[in-house]
DNA sequence: TCCTTATTGATAATAATTATCAATAATATT
DNA sequence: AATATTATTGATAATTATTATCAATAAGGA
């Protein structure tokens, strides 16, 4: 008996699988209340975390030190909007080409890279 | 009268640029204390963070939740090794292609794009 | 059903960052 | 050069984010 399938685990899964806004743990945690309410903080935090390290959930790479996730680990990127700070997904976008290239000019072993796009979004310009 | 050049502004950029190791706020702090133990830590924070606004300094993307800080730059990639977590640069890998491919797939206005390689480095595979 | 123990919720502790404020010092003005 | 103005500083308090603690709960094997 290593892990258990709890339904805290499960809720908060689900929540990050259906939102497609990349939210915060806190901004996950609010929307897991709704749905139970006595789901804690800690518990969010935990969870995300474990998740993470299971490969079902993505960190998102942000320049505002804010922990962003998301519950698509399907190969894609984000963009970032400069104006409004909200983020966005860039399907379609490879990076396969990108990591080709490195691995030619680096020894190091490449395993993947994850790019964040910076600019201005459509409802900001 | 705007803004003033200080001299603790002065070292902690002259520091960071010539640091290749991408400190965090704490690790830049306790180098800039053995060039000058009058520098505060407050004054770290508000300075880099200026620098960062400026264009000065770049702040680095990395999984780990702390903020890293790069004083190069110039047009650059990073790499993360998922063993000794330590961040190292990538020169040579151009993002233009990348770039100029995510133009082709969104409306957004695309500036830049930061990328984070990871995988093993040298000394740990 | 019972037992073991991973997980939980609540909260305390820690760490990271930001705000406050009197003192200082950069620089525009005289 | 002297003065005035005020951006910046250092010290510290306040805030925020994250992690650790611990008794109670509940998942899941026996």
């Amino acid at each position: 008996m290593n892990t258990r399938n709890t339904r805290q685990k499960e809720v908060i899964f689900q929540t990050l699988c259906e939102l497609r806004t990349h939210p915060t743990i806190l901004e996950l945690y609010e929307i897991v209340q709704k749905k139970d309410s006595s789901i804690g903080q800690a518990t969010v935090y935990r969870n995300v975390s474990k998740l993470v390290e299971e490969g079902k959930v993505r960190k998102v790479l942000t320049k505002d030190g804010i922990d962003h996730y998301d519950g698509d680990c399907s190969n894609h990127s984000h963009f970032i909007c400069n104006v409004c700070h909200r983020l966005f997904d860039l399907y379609d976008v490879s990076t396969i080409d990108l990591i080709q290239e490195a691995r030619k000019e680096t020894t190091f072993d490449i395993e993947n890279a994850c790019v964040l796009f910076d600019g201005v979004c459509n409802q900001c310009k």
